[in-house]
DNA sequence: TCTTAGCACTCGTCCTGCCTGAGTGCTAAA
DNA sequence: TTTAGCACTCAGGCAGGACGAGTGCTAAGA
């Protein structure tokens, strides 16, 4: 059976009271609030019903009502009013995004910190590779007769690069003969086709060469290796002391160090991240790892571009401002796509990638 | 005057039980602990003594003694043993830090985070150019008629790219004219040398193509510049929950927002660093920074080469093990100044650098 | 002169019981 | 269906008392 329109509006003006002041929320105080002009006892027997088919929750006896975590629910996908950012706000973003565009994975670092910042709470941002990259072709550069610098870019137009240095000489025709090698055998091939065996064959085509080429494609594959496993950022964990639910320091701290183990964060994120469209709202238990059953957790993805995607979020108590940190969530994600998404760039301006 | 044997022995006593325990020491229990063969009433009379003098203080009338930020200075000045690590404990660093070699700035984060967890205190691991840098060559890579790769090296070894998209046609004898000019005009300059008086005059000679000096110096001088002026990693800032001075939510939270604010945590721990020499404890209000007023950091120093050097540090309340600290932070910068210092590798295995 | 035993005293902590006020559920009337 | 009224519950705050750890002082002993 469906709620009543009134009881509807009860239960939302419960869930913002209580996101805005952290206490339990009682009959008299709403019916001063929001525009009910019904008494109080009819709202308590509104609070009743409610609490009994699970919306609301209460401490004790005598103290007033919290909403569930199906409430939260349900507020969140029925009653809550999609909140539109200030110009002011959107400016401040607009701004740090095209502040200083740098290395791909430092944006994404800063990006998380600009969330964490802008939300006050704890932020994480990950890129995933949805598909498997290749190099796409390599350079050496001669340094003098002992070193050299190896240059490897991918198909999704990263370039990385890494100084050797030989206990041996090296001349030029030496390394443009590996160079030809190198991008002859091992172009267009995605990590796991990189095979001990190819590296023997051409490494027996090169003569002794030292071993150069398994160092060289040593490091390409790290490199191949390191974009589609890449690493979650997280920012201003402290931010969760700011709220009152972690007083407690004792939950603070399981929930501070779950934050900084980077791997079980990805593993728990990245699920529910991939098939969603916009943003995803997990509230409390709907959480898969035990750690954040009391935590709820908003995600918005971005478009990279070029076989990858991107998560960024925010962590916080189940009493959270959904609306506005979604909001701004999303802004956020929508400006991270638009910035990969165009690589043209205005004639002058160079575009950076690492 | 000279402080007794006994007394002196006493304050000991009392810093190490209190490191231990976190709890204010009794006479009765220095009675017992140490190898102190007089009584209680004996022991009572020194310490009275003792906070008279200000190693001691009293937290209230009935309470024991805690150390004050005076007895810690002569505890750690006169009356520490230096710890030496077990075998298990070496191995477990060495193993850690000959891990996998990365970029020099991995190095450092790693360096942090593996003291905080070594410890179980936040740490901070910084590097500081004391010379000016400059670069050493620049090369271009041609990828396609709208793209090139610029590879820029250091006079320490450091190697950095970045792809450049332009919106014209770009050709390989083009590149090689740029190179050249590049090579001649800004190699062996320091930062402030790159002036835009040079750049101009250099542009000139390349003739009307589109800008592209300016673009490859900026580039170089970016990396200059975050060279010289090197970010601070903070790790573990979660640890500082682990211990009883901060149950006090609001404690924790003060120190925490301070060490995730960049900036002023180099300020402050740079300049102390300069002219230690291996390790460097500074003790409550010895701090200069008001936040770490009743915090204590101890430092270590490592040399990077080719004129740079790094510190490395944990940050933890007065009550710290300092010779465990001291011990372990000694040999982490010890190790990385090793690292850093020997750059000849056993044949075969390559060094790298970013 | 230094050390020790004894003792009165201080003071924080813990426990208890009491009171207050917020908020509830129920009932009966509108 | 709504409202007013009322008895009931329960957390939080406060005061008072018992407890115990630890002190400082004094007087006796080495």
């Amino acid at each position: 059976m469906e709620l009543t329109e009134r009881k509807k509006k009860i239960l939302r003006a419960v869930v913002e009271s209580y996101i805005e002041t952290a206490e339990p929320v009682g009959s008299k105080a709403l019916a001063q609030l929001a525009g009910l002009k019904v008494s109080s006892a009819t709202i308590r027997n509104d609070l009743a019903d409610l609490t009994e088919r699970g919306y609301l929750e209460q401490p004790h006896t005598s103290a007033g009502r919290v909403p569930s975590p199906k409430g939260y629910r349900l507020y969140v996908n029925e009653l809550m009013e999609e909140q539109r950012l200030s110009l002011e706000e959107t400016r401040q973003i607009n701004d740090a995004l095209h502040l200083k565009m740098q290395e791909l994975d430092k944006v994404i670092g800063q990006a998380g910190r600009m969330v964490s910042q802008l939300t006050n709470y704890p932020a994480f941002a990950m890129a995933e590779g949805v598909r498997r990259l290749t190099i796409k072709r390599f350079d050496l550069i001669l340094v003098d007769s002992a070193s050299f610098i190896a240059v490897v870019m991918t198909d999704s137009s990263v370039v990385k690069n890494k100084l050797f240095r030989l206990p041996a000489d090296l001349s030029e025709p030496q390394l443009q003969l590996l160079t030809t090698l190198l991008n002859t055998a091992f172009v267009g091939k995605t990590l796991d086709q990189l095979t001990p065996e190819l590296m023997r064959v051409a490494e027996h085509a090169a003569g002794g060469s030292y071993g150069l080429i398994s160092l060289v494609v040593s490091f390409a594959m790290e490199v191949l290796d390191s974009l589609e496993n890449s690493a979650v950022y997280t920012a201003g964990a402290s931010h969760i002391l700011d709220h009152p639910e972690y007083q407690d320091v004792g939950k603070a701290q399981k929930l501070m160090s779950y934050l900084s183990e980077d791997r079980s964060l990805a593993q728990a994120l990245a699920l529910p991240a991939l098939n969603g469209d916009d943003t995803k709202i997990l509230i409390g238990p709907e959480n898969v790892a035990d750690e954040l059953k009391d935590t709820s957790v908003v995600l918005a993805s971005y478009d990279i571009g070029d076989g990858m995607k991107g998560v960024i979020g925010v962590v916080g108590p189940t009493r959270m401002d959904y609306a506005k940190v979604a909001a701004k969530l999303s802004y956020v994600a929508d400006g991270l796509s638009k910035l990969f998404g165009q690589p043209e760039l205005p004639p002058g301006t160079p575009e950076k990638e690492e």
